[in-house]
DNA sequence: TATGAATGAGTTTTCATTCAT
DNA sequence: AATGAATGAAAACTCATTCAT
């Protein structure tokens, strides 16, 4: 085979993507670093000049995946120009959208949180979302547009409850289904964040 | 070594209570079944005496866990005894008590939800929980203690919301902090039913 | 399950059946103890109570079709009733008709005589029917009705030879193309044995 | 162990080389890839890079000997300077001299015939062999040397036939009993074509 | 930088055989 | 005579990782 070198950051990015994409359709385990170079087009060999470990790019494919949501809903929490509803149906719209990201986060959130191992990763993760969506509520609280005293298992409903329903709906096909449960998600939100009743909207 | 036969259902029991200590503990693929048979102290062949396969196994702790769950869930549904809010008390308490049970069942539901075929187990598994929630929510509402339009979607936000502060807190070791989310969540289980405030106590 | 007794001789007959069966359909390699078992409906032990392994059993099987199959021809070529071209006949209908019988010889001859260690059972297979062909061969040469100086390497001719276009055409399915074949081999036989056309009729 | 680099074709031919070795001397499933890897001297991994299965590499070994069987034979065939009869003696001396090939080549053919999965391969093996006799025949035919209304049948018979007995006889070591072999089957080879008598020389 | 042949420990699974009852 | 639970060696195969080039 021809060698092609490449700068070598766009060559690890596209490990990186490779991986990524396959830890996310065939989860950790099932994918072999053989899957991922054979995607990428280069050498088993290659892959051990950029990683260390199989273990060690899962670790890059997290922190990415982590900065790439953080960073869109941060960006959201500290736009100025919205208030609190605005902001968390910004916010849940972002979650949904980044589909595919999401469902990996969720993923290796409860893997990990399996393991013996008491795994930081993972934990890091929450713990960065969990905050963005607690200060949402906070600021609705001021606002005056959400009333609870509980911001924080707020959030926490939230992200678990709300991200399951979605999950459970968003592969089904059926786009009136789809509808009717974000009808329902939308009205259990109002209640968990003490709001007024159609306020936010999902749809 | 010594041969040692035992009757069959409790070695069978034997091995299944052994594979879902590990499964949950370490993970499934991370678990050979050397581990388990070395755990019980059989040879490698009695595993494959009693169960065809790993896979086999795991649906067989997968099926004694739903059963052990559903079983205690449903008599507290159909507890004649029991008002809405009580059972709805009951349940979440036997979910919680279900603890390591619990947490390994959303466990394999994620793990298998993020596979592409589409897994009939992970699905079962739900259904069968989802359904009972529900049932209690809409007898709440009849009673006039609950007031909500979507008993699906609450069930389904509390069993995942609710699950996952659960799990998050229990092994934490500290006792106070355990009593301020339950409290919390008592709090947040009240709007999503529409119940009144203080009509329902987890701890 | 409830033990059954049988006499010990019929007992041994079902499994040396159930066995010869498997050993034809599937192979020898193939076939595992347990089939066996399975098929007659006893536990793995009553096996070896009768059989001290597994390498025995093929070792009965095959003397069982051998004296089967001997027994047989043996009676076509002492059958004082029978001119040579008539024993011919008859003895290509037996190899024939023990179809499966001998299938599974010509199959475990070629087994055997593959393997380094020189084997016994299957020398003595061939050894056994070649000479019967033989000898028939050499009578219908005194009554003037064959016509050949080698009778030996005819008979083993006509047994491998012919065999093999049976065997190729026996499944097909297709009557027509088998009764062709069997016309050309009537031919290549008479040939082989000097005899004269048409005198020999396979169908 | 060390670590030795060969050229990729070259290894591979060297694991092809044990794996027939031992196919043919023990047979295929009495060959384990432990035992191929350990005659190569190179780790069991180093077989699965070069081929997928235990079944595979069978595959391999089958291709590469039936193509140079039939490439030698095909040569033979198409010899322009040769007549049939010449031919017919190229043949079978080619076959005999393939003395290993051919004997494994029979023994995988009678192996899969006799599974109840209707084996391709085996066909194909037969397949190229017979028709290239039976044309031999035909242009013996033509020439008028050879005598039949049965082209296939013969050439069937004498795969079969006369491979069988040079087979049982190739490894007697008794070279006296060899050569009368042959003279027999000369003589049988003459009557299956109809050639005249002498005219084939095995010898 | 990049290659890809080579490694070898580890995995699941099979199965002939044993043995206490 | 018969059972069937239990054994353990051996098989095919996987795959993260290494290393000479």
């Amino acid at each position: 085979m021809p060698r092609i070198t490449k700068d070598p950051e766009t060559r690890k990015n596209e490990i990186l993507d490779a991986a990524q994409e396959l830890f996310i359709t065939q989860g950790f385990e099932q994918t072999a670093v053989s899957d991922i170079v054979k995607k990428v087009g280069v050498a088993q060999g290659t892959f051990y000049y950029y990683f260390k470990s199989k273990e060690e790019i899962l670790k890059a494919v997290l922190e990415r995946l982590i900065d790439q949501i953080v960073k869109s809903l941060t960006s959201v929490v500290y736009d100025q120009r919205l208030n609190a509803v605005q902001k968390m149906q910004g916010f849940i719209d972002g979650l949904f959208s980044f589909e595919r990201g999401k469902e990996s986060m969720m993923e290796y959130v409860h893997r990990e949180q399996n393991a013996i191992v008491h795994n930081r990763l993972a934990a890091s993760l929450i713990e960065k979302i969990i905050p963005l969506i607690s200060q949402i509520v906070e600021e609705g609280v001021k606002e005056g547009v959400f009333d609870t005293d509980h911001p924080l298992e707020s959030a926490e409903v939230l992200l678990f409850g709300v991200g399951y329903i979605h999950d459970s709906v968003a592969f089904s096909g059926d786009e009136e289904i789809y509808r009717q449960k974000m009808l329902a998600t939308q009205d259990v939100v109002e209640r968990v964040l003490g709001a007024e009743k159609g306020s936010i909207r999902l749809i």
